[in-house]
RNA sequence: GGCCCAGUGGCUCAGUUGGUUAGAGCGCCGCCCUGUCACGGCGGAGGUCGUCGGUUCGAGUCCGAUCUGGGUCGCCA
């Protein structure tokens, strides 16, 4: 693109061996500056790049020091072979500096050195985050943020999809997360909350005859920070079809993130095609022992609750026994760490049996095997020289949980997991509800509007709890990229599911209006999904942490430590929306 | 809201069982150096140890409270 005015001819980007022996003019900042006495050195950067100056007239170093920002007059020149730079795109030339014109200058020390910002206190980065972004690496996920939502945006638009921009201040919605809530001015004591997703909006699209919506939707939680879940606000690829099955959904779910990953994941990385494979909730924490699979990890986690039902080992007796069968030699300190690993979750103890050649076993638990059932446990487990199977016993939730970390932590500290993939998975068939331990009544599990399975029929003649929805998930490597459902678009469905989680139609029609009136005149079926946008980065870019793929991150707090967010306001912007501050 | 970790010059960190003027590297400032690319050399400035209180002859170090940041549990339909 030309930029070519009074501050420079072109970018970094565009300067090349083809502009040997012209005079042109580049503007950036300074990176460095190296000074030999006669002739010096400004590594002179912009956002694509870094090109080396020379100076030979010493005088023009005046007043530069690092992070100026400048522009520079003067003939590009090819460096002597020996003097070549490989690291940087313009290694092999240099421009010499005729003319130095400060534009912006340095009036303090830095706070840290730009070069090595990731190092610095992430507390001291977040003040600064303008210059914690000169970072190459640190601006390059923002960069990377913006084309990986150029191509979400390209993709879904060339599958039909339209984007439409919903309502940031919307109605306050019961139940989910805790709203950001803001003041109305002309409605005393009124409130408008932040969408903490555009749930209803998307739906009430569809009863308008949208076909496909989509959008890349901010989204509002107010719930405390987590290394993966900023704070405050987070953005989802938003989208919703009509006359559509789950199955029409995770077509385009899997296209959609297939094509991103595909482009977007590093060099070699392998990235599960399409389709993905489904895993019912259930199978997900039997197998799993979690409802968030990593498919890298080849371990499974099966039931052996039965076969100890018949054995005398007493710890075992009454529970659930889950049980990971591994193929690996493992010292014995492998299994003292081990042990300890399940002690500090809470386990009682971790019992195990080694597989011998001749297929007896070696091990704490083998005698309290009768001999005539060591067979059978050789048939259901599979078990074959060499193994080792380690046993989880406990009341179901608890067994779930323990296999779950214990296979995590067998595949981890045995190199098991595939390393440079990226395994996608849906997993459905979420329960409908969930007694909640408090009252002992149910509840929604997630989504109120999703539709059940079996209908309307289902919710009156099944047992609540064991009601199925059209509920699903996509996980990644173990990460919860996206939920979404097939909507419960039939009225009457409606209004028995939520009378079962204990609300009357009044309760109903009171707050969820628009929907409740909607879905009175002739509703599409519909169903969608809304996969994490910052959660997709960081998986793509390897992050750690949610923060370093957002340009302006708040604090765990939900500050913004740059611009002093919250803030106080005054006395009369307080009196304009009805609000007396108490002590 | 609970629990864990951290807070010492601008940045990153060291600082022993409590003991004299709290150290280092980088950065910064000055001087030197004609090919470096996180250049090199010499010299210098800069901190009272997050804050408050306590124990003690004496506290960066021990105790209590508190603030800030990070992680985590709760929470996130």
């Amino acid at each position: 693109m030309e930029v070519k005015n009074c501050y420079r001819d072109l970018t970094i980007r565009d300067i090349g061996e083809q502009h040997i022996g012209k005079t042109l003019r580049v503007a950036g900042w300074v990176e460095n500056i190296r000074d030999h006495g006669g002739v010096s050195f400004i590594d002179l950067r912009d956002m694509y790049g870094v090109l080396q100056v020379v100076l030979r007239n010493t005088a023009l170093l005046k007043g530069l020091t690092r992070e100026t920002c400048v522009s520079i007059l003067g003939p590009v020149e090819k460096r002597d072979e020996d003097t070549y730079n490989p690291r940087l795109l313009t290694g092999t030339i240099e421009l010499e500096a005729q003319e130095i014109t400060v534009l912006g200058k340095v009036y303090q020390q830095l706070p840290f050195e730009i070069m090595t910002s990731k190092e610095t206190r992430e507390e001291v980065r977040l003040i600064y985050r303008y210059l914690d972004l000169r970072n190459a690496k640190v601006r390059d996920n923002i960069l990377f943020r913006s084309q990986v939502i150029a191509f979400l945006r390209e993709k879904m638009t060339e599958m039909g999809f339209v984007e439409i921009q919903t309502p940031i201040l919307c109605a306050s919605s019961p139940e989910g997360a805790r709203d950001y809530i803001v003041p109305s001015r002309r409605f005393k004591g009124k409130f408008y909350a932040l969408p903490q997703a555009p749930q209803q909006y998307k739906q009430l699209l569809m009863a308008s005859g949208i076909d496909r919506y989509f959008q890349i939707a901010p989204c509002f939680r107010d719930e405390d920070a987590r290394a993966d879940r900023s704070p405050g606000e987070f953005y989802q690829l938003d989208f919703e079809m009509s006359f559509a099955t789950q199955e029409d959904v995770f077509r385009v779910g899997e296209e959609v993130l297939s094509a991103a990953f595909e482009k977007f994941a590093p060099e070699g990385a392998a990235v599960t095609q399409a389709p993905y494979p489904v895993i019912s909730y259930r199978q997900a924490m039997l197998e799993f022992g979690t409802d968030k699979p990593d498919l890298r990890n080849p371990l499974r986690i099966m039931d052996l609750t039965d076969f100890f039902s018949k054995c005398t080992f007493k710890p075992f007796l009454g529970r659930t026994v889950r049980a990971i069968r591994v193929h690996a030699d493992m010292s014995k300190g492998f299994h003292e760490k081990l042990l300890q690993f399940a002690t500090s979750m809470g386990m009682g103890g971790l019992g195990y049996l080694e597989v011998a050649e001749d297929l007896s076993y070696k091990g704490p638990i083998d005698k309290f095997i009768p001999g005539e059932l060591k067979g059978v446990l050789q048939k259901e487990a599979d078990l074959k020289p060499g193994d080792t199977i380690f046993f989880i016993a406990d009341r179901e939730e608890r067994a779930n949980y323990y296999a779950g970390r214990l296979r995590t932590e067998l595949g981890e500290k045995l190199g098991l997991v595939e390393k440079n993939a990226f395994r996608f998975c849906y997993v459905n068939d979420f329960p409908m509800y969930e007694l909640d331990p408090d009252t002992k009544k149910p509840v929604f599990t997630h989504n109120p509007f999703s539709m059940p399975q079996g209908g309307l029929e289902a919710l009156e003649t099944k047992d609540p709890l064991d009601i199925l929805a059209y509920q699903y998930d996509i996980v990644c490597n173990g990460v919860e990229l996206s939920s979404g459902a097939v909507r419960n678009h039939d009225m009457n469905i409606m209004v028995k599911a939520f009378a079962i989680a204990g609300y009357d139609e009044a309760t109903l029609k009171a707050k969820f209006g628009a929907l409740y009136q909607a879905f009175q005149f002739g509703a599409p079926p519909h169903a969608g999904m809304a996969p994490g946008v910052d959660r997709m980065l960081m998986l793509l870019r390897g992050e750690e942490n949610i923060r370093e793929v957002i340009a302006f991150p708040m604090s765990g707090s939900g500050q913004d430590l740059m611009c002093s967010a919250p803030g106080e306001v005054t006395e009369q912007q307080l009196r304009e929306v009805h609000i007396k501050v108490r002590d």
